[in-house]
DNA sequence: CTGATTTCTTAATCTAGTTCATCGTCCGGG
DNA sequence: CCCGGACGATGAACTAGATTAAGAAATCAG
């Protein structure tokens, strides 16, 4: 299993000895998506949090009439889950998928916090990540209030600028909340 | 001071000796606004946490063209303040003030981390109290992003029954993300 | 109580974004 | 190699909601 990247992130946070390390990586499942796969359906309790090492997964609501809304994508070295799910567990009202064939490493809700006794430390990487899941989030709706589609896509292409080529353009519509065809128009407009 | 509401709050979520509630209690500062007063303007760093005792006050940004848009109300009994500018220690998007002539009790943060160590019971009090934000942060993003104008007034109506007619109508047409003129209309469609 | 200011309503007009339908293109699989 | 299903572009008709304006109702300060 491909755990560079995890740890990486990781030591950005938290340092830990080798053994603490090694216990953390123990815990660790890894999985392969293909594209289109399920990691969480609606419905579900999610009891497990993915760390994507390769490829891109996004998280994404239906509404009444069927159309989807996507929350978060997660491209590698991200984590992805419904976490409102994971905390309350309740059933989710996401699902999760894979946009694009990917390797995930999954953590259950039930080995983190075991962990969190076992090596304490670790506590403040995940108190770090739903911090800033939380700072994103609000920033998502203040920006969902306040600004212009147009806007929204200029500072969708700032914020993710490697995502731009590599998922299809109608991914990005769901997420900036427009449909794909009046982002095309925008789109369209920018060459002139 | 009238703590009886804060210390219900609080014992709902844990259970603290008597000596304990009074070391919390300690540290909470009274403090009376009038309407329209701030306890926080965009631009400054939030070292506070606010338990409103009585009255009400929001939370809200300003766009490009100074239109308002309300994130959160906080009537008795909640919690209010930038929790993102609190952790990041970053200067604040938002701006709290009061709708009507309220009392609050604050905490800054400081003391809030050193009630940790001492009463560190509290920590899941205000642990529950932060995913509970993070979930329905999560749950308006959703429903702004895939309901109408009418249903998010109508999801207004069930979530905050009480609010309605405590609180002038253009802050409730801010908070759904609507003008005031677009409210007033579709409040008197209903009656029809 | 009274004038001033804020809030709510109504209605006409305008626009950002949707819906629907059509067409060219690009792949990925057999 | 070719075929079928996704993807993106374009345009015309449509609609939810914004904007503007102006008067009525409520609230507040003095």
């Amino acid at each position: 299993m491909d755990t560079a990247l995890f740890l990486e992130n990781m030591r950005r946070h938290v340092t830990l000895s080798e053994e603490e390390e090694a216990v953390v990586l123990s815990k660790l499942r890894p999985v392969n998506l293909k594209r289109r796969e399920f990691l969480l359906k609606q419905g579900q309790v999610a009891r497990e949090l993915a760390f994507v090492v390769e490829g891109c997964l996004r998280a994404y609501a239906l509404d009444d009439n069927g159309f989807e809304h996507i929350l978060q994508f997660a491209p590698a070295g991200w984590w992805i889950s419904d976490m409102s799910s994971v905390i309350s567990r309740q059933e989710s009202l996401l699902n999760v998928d894979a946009i694009k064939p990917s390797q995930v490493l999954l953590l259950s809700r039930e080995d983190q916090l075991a962990l969190f006794d076992e090596v304490p430390r670790l506590e403040r990487y995940f108190r770090v990540l739903t911090e800033n899941g939380l700072v994103s989030s609000r920033m998502r709706l203040i920006e969902n209030l306040s600004l212009t589609a147009r806007q929204r896509y200029q500072r969708f292409c700032q914020t993710y600028p490697n995502l731009i080529n590599e998922i299809p353009q109608k991914y990005i519509a769901s997420f900036i909340g427009v449909t794909p065809e009046f982002l095309s128009k925008i789109r369209g407009e920018k060459l002139l």
